[in-house]
DNA sequence: TTTCATTTTAGTAATCGTTACAAATACAAA
DNA sequence: TTTGTATTTGTAACGATTACTAAAATGAAA
């Protein structure tokens, strides 16, 4: 069992963000639960520990955090964004039965194109759709 | 020049779609300028032809077309829809700048993870942001 | 051709995620 | 403290999409 270190306030203020309780609530949140929550699943669930916490500010804070480069955003099926604690470059599979994000790993060198050749490329998305394995077994 | 062969309505009926005036006023309109327009763009463009179409029959369209394999949707940046003829597995290109969406031919089988083997991936969707060419230039 | 049922369209209202804005609060330095 | 700045909150506004209903078009049967 590998433990997760995690020094939100530290991680805040290496990007220059002031650690307010609400932003140490949604980072801590982001790095707790890796699992690409949308802004109004963060919402609900802070509101338990920061009652006062508005939608506003959970989207100020995932828009400066995104800027920052402390999370990525994801628009997956053209609904709600996501938000992903995990920078490194890596896939995500959607399940279209339980919706469940995968994360997967990838080597982004192997998909090159000529076409592009000329082009300066800043970021990769990649993702896939189906099954997962445990919706295929039912 | 290789001229393009349009078959609008053979091509709606091969998907048992009723060939209306709308209907293959919309095919038509993705089928000659192929550019991953938005719906409002297909509406302000139709409405000259067809002053009487509706917002409500473009997305209509637009979605039977998608579930009948005769378009892909495409979710770039979080923000409208866009929807694309070209149905065979190809990358996208957005360029930063200029917002031009560009098509890249790809290589899907090079993208491969162990992860993912026992998953059934349906459907896979790449794309790239950057600068284009062009806007390099400039 | 007329009738009738079904499909398709149009137009409007409603919805949903997100953004904009202004007032209130918290914070930090002087 | 005082003062200026950053942050948060709550509400209103927005834009893309969906839902819904009535009207129109279409096709099949009589």
């Amino acid at each position: 069992m590998k433990p997760i270190y995690i020094d939100i306030i530290g991680d805040l203020k290496k990007s220059n963000i002031r650690p307010s309780i609400q932003r140490i609530a949604i980072l801590k949140y982001l790095k707790i639960n890796q699992s690409h929550p949308t802004a109004d699943q963060i919402y609900t669930h802070l509101q338990q520990q920061v009652p006062t916490i508005s939608k506003s500010t959970i989207y100020n804070t995932l828009d400066l955090f995104a800027e920052s480069g402390l999370i990525r955003t994801l628009s997956l099926e053209g609904n709600e964004m996501r938000y992903d604690i995990i920078t490194e470059p890596h896939g995500h599979f959607i399940c279209d039965q339980c919706r469940t994000i995968f994360n997967f790993s990838l080597t982004l060198d192997s998909i090159k194109s000529d076409e592009l050749k000329d082009f300066k490329i800043i970021d990769k998305t990649i993702y896939y759709k189906g099954i997962c394995a445990k919706c295929l077994l039912v």
